[in-house]
Formats: structure tokens, C-alpha cells, sequence
DNA sequence: TTGCAAACTAATTAATTATTGAATTAAATT
DNA sequence: AATTTAATTCAATAATTAATTAGTTTGCAA
């Protein structure tokens, strides 16, 4: 039951069968090709919400980008907010969750939690490459539309869990010191997702084609291991 | 001589001197106050930028933010690219122009570069705090409107002299030699510039009040001291 | 003090956008 | 086979936007 709004539309008896213009899609309801067009819709949408932002991305460009029209938005969702809805609910919020659960079953060693989390992020990353780019956008930034529903719905109390265990293992003698715990956790984000999210223009501007996940990971341990480490 | 086109109407002799309700601005030229409009503009701009991003900025969002009409923008600036341009031009330039000058003289030592750096960024964000928003919404994401511009313009050469300078440190066994030189840098801006720019957030995730600039640095640099040493 | 230039307001036009409904055709169900 | 339902195009409307023009008033220079 796709439809937000059941067709009522009463079905008159069609007269002349004539052929279309080839490029030009006829109107009426499709021969079945198992394509879910509602899937594709949300994928040009989350496509263009990552490339170009939530608020300025507009219907006729995500139905553009899908090869539809924008009545076809209206027809699966409703309004643009439904749209928006709908990518967090479908698209944001499951990619999340793993990273979520991954990091709640971490047991103790400060070292393999972080390690845990680098490793969560690059892989979340590589299964959603368009998440880096929603992420500074709709929730580093200002006015972003996604930093509420971040906070509280996908990753809720996260990042004061995370900092809570940085601070108990400081407390342990086993974190450097001269480090806050909170900004740790800013740190570790911006240690992980700020490259990912600026992977094509360091790759352009190094000329670095041969640095991928795994070179920006042993990186990214190998600086944190000794700057995290008590010592 | 501000504006694009000069203006070429006719002035009439007017008659009535009636006056307008207390709210309503008088047309015509206002008597001389002293504001430069045209400053004005530039900043309210700026602002919606860095909110709201470029791409989803109205000119009529800007003209309300600075309390004047569209028409305003059109007569100093000319059309949106305009105004864009002089954004670039008289603030975002200006602004990385000390960094780099700051950078460019800093000597040999690999600890007091990265230290430059950090500082750099600090002073910068604190006297334009719209530069982290601005940066990473149009620089890093894919389409931003300033890539170009900050790589031509804004920084030429600056991240591949730092990756180059990171590289002879690391061949002098005076850098972790499990770095990579390019991907410092990249982790350089991550802890800095991203930190900037999420600040309003962090700031409420962990009621971080007491959190400020220097604060900040420290952390930073206590993180950064370590991880980057050769040992 | 007259007249032109500068700094505005307000109104207009064209383009784009969101939203909706009607018409059309295929599929599913009875 | 008839009828209903789903999926889609097309067309229309209202709102917003960018870009421009005409007119109105003040400052300033000759």
C-alpha cells in the first residue's frame, strides 16, 4: 500500500490506442518491470540531499535524477517533507544502528574501543559512502536539518557514553591526561568522518589515488595509539 | 562608485510631502547616516552562507537579513553570482590570506609548524566564526561552491607544502613513521577546523560550557604532541 | 540654486518550484 | 469478462525567486 493518498480517481474507457513518440514514456500505469520505483526515488533523493543538501535540493531535481516526475514524489511520499522523512527513516537511521551496536558491545580496553570506532566508521563509510557528506552538512553545520534527529534518534546519548568511558579510563591512568574526554570524542569524529567526507578533494589535491580505506585507517590508529596512550 | 550599472534615470520634481506611517522606510535616497548598505549586505550574506549554505540562499533571504530589499542587492552587487564573488573577494580571501602568510614563514621544526597550524586555525575561527561553517559545507562536500576557489585562490599550494614538509621530517626520523604525510594534513584540518565548526553542537551534547577556545588548543595540541612525535 | 548623480522603494516580469487533481493504462481480483 | 485498484503522465495552480525597471528623494558640485 504505497500510496500516501489512495487514488479516487474514477476510470473512463480510453478510445485510441495511437503510438507514442519512441523517447517518450506513454501515460497509464506501466507494463510490470520489477524496478520499485519508490526505492529508486529514494536513492536519487538521498543522492541529492548528499551532493547538494537537503535545502537546496528541490523535487524536480530528485525526480529529474531518477528519470521521473516530480508527481511521481507526490504520489509515493506526499510533500517534501515526507520525502526527507522518509530518507532518514529508510536510509539514516539503519546505517547507524550497526555502528550503534558495535560500539555499546566494546568491553573495556580504551584502546580497542577506539579502535572500534574507527573501524565502525570505516565501515559504515564504505557501505554509505553518501554518509559523510550528510553528516557535515546537516548536522555539523547550523543551519542543518538532521542535527536533532541525530542526537535523538540515531545515535542517542552515544557521544556522553563514549566520553564517560574516556573519562573513566583517565581517571584509571590509563588515558593521557592533558586530553579533555568530550573533545576526545569530537576528535575521534573528526579523525574519521571529516576525511571521509573530504576523501575526493585530498585525493585530488595529493594526487593520492593509491591511499584508500585501509591506508587512512592504519593512519588514523597509528596517530591515535600514541596520542590517546597514557604512557 | 558602488554600484554595477550606474543609474541613468531622470529625476522628477516631486509635490506631495506627506508624511508615511512610523514603520515604512520613505522612497528615495535617505538621508546619510553614515551605514555603508552596501557592508551590510555583504555581511548579511555571509551570515545566510554560513547558516543556510550558498545554494539555498534566496537573494531575498539576504536582503531580509540585512532589512532591505532585493533590489538593494541587484543595485551594489548585480545578480547572486555577484554577491558571491564579492563574498569571496572581500571576506573569505582576506580571511586565509593571514594564515598563510603565518605558515609560510614558520621554520624547520615539525612541532612548531603543527603548533602554527593549530593556532593559525584558532585565530582565524575566532575572528571570523563563519569560516568552519563556510568550509566545510562548500569545500568539502561534493558540491560546493568554493572548491575551486580555495585551492586556487584561497591556499594555493598550502596543503601539498605541508604534506611535503611532514614527508622530509618523516625521512629524518623526527615523525611517527607510521604517518602518512598527506593524510597529516588531512587529520590537521580534522582536528581543528572540523571541532570549529561543530561546536554549537558538542557544546549542547555534553553541556560544555566550559569548554572554550583554549581549552580546545590544549587538547589539540597534548593529542597532536604525542601522536605525531618520532619517539 | 539648479541640475545631475547617488541611493533608495516599489512594482513588474519571467522562471522555477511545490502541490494537486484529472486522465490514462496495466494489473489484480472477482 | 467485468470491475476495481495501482501506477503513471499530463496539466493546472499558487507561491517563491531572480532580475529588472520606473520613480522618488537626497547629496553635492558647478
Amino acid at each position: 500500500m504505497h500510496p500516501v493518498k489512495p487514488s479516487t480517481s474514477a476510470p473512463e474507457i480510453s478510445a485510441k490506442g495511437r503510438p507514442r513518440a519512441a523517447n517518450k514514456r506513454a501515460p497509464g500505469r506501466p507494463p510490470a518491470d520489477g524496478a520499485d520505483m519508490r526505492l529508486r526515488l529514494l536513492d536519487a533523493a538521498l543522492a541529492c540531499f548528499a551532493r547538494d543538501g537537503i535545502a537546496a535540493t528541490s523535487l524536480r531535481t530528485i525526480a529529474t535524477e531518477a528519470g521521473m516526475t516530480p508527481a511521481m514524489l507526490h504520489y509515493y511520499f506526499g510533500d517534501k517533507l515526507q520525502v526527507q522523512q522518509a530518507v532518514i527513516t529508510e536510509r539514516l537511521l539503519p546505517a547507524f544502528a550497526r555502528l550503534r551496536e558495535t560500539l555499546a558491545r566494546v568491553d573495556d580496553d580504551i584502546g580497542a574501543l577506539i579502535a572500534a570506532f574507527v573501524d565502525g566508521i570505516g565501515e559504515v563509510v564504505g557501505q554509505h559512502p553518501w554518509l559523510p557528506s550528510l553528516w557535515v552538512r546537516e548536522v555539523l553545520c547550523e543551519g542543518g536539518a538532521l542535527r536533532d534527529v541525530l542526537f535523538n534518534q540515531a545515535i542517542p546519548q552515544l557521544p556522553q557514553l563514549l566520553a564517560q568511558r574516556f573519562a573513566a579510563a583517565q581517571a584509571a591512568g590509563k588515558l593521557n591526561p592533558d586530553l579533555d574526554p568530550r573533545l576526545l570524542v569530537v576528535s575521534l569524529v573528526g579523525l574519521t568522518l571529516f576525511p571521509a567526507a573530504g576523501a575526493p578533494i585530498w585525493r585530488r589535491a595529493f594526487a593520492a589515488d593509491d591511499l584508500d580505506a585501509a591506508a587512512l585507517r592504519s593512519h588514523t590508529i597509528a596517530l591515535l595509539d600514541r596520542g590517546v596512550g597514557a604512557i
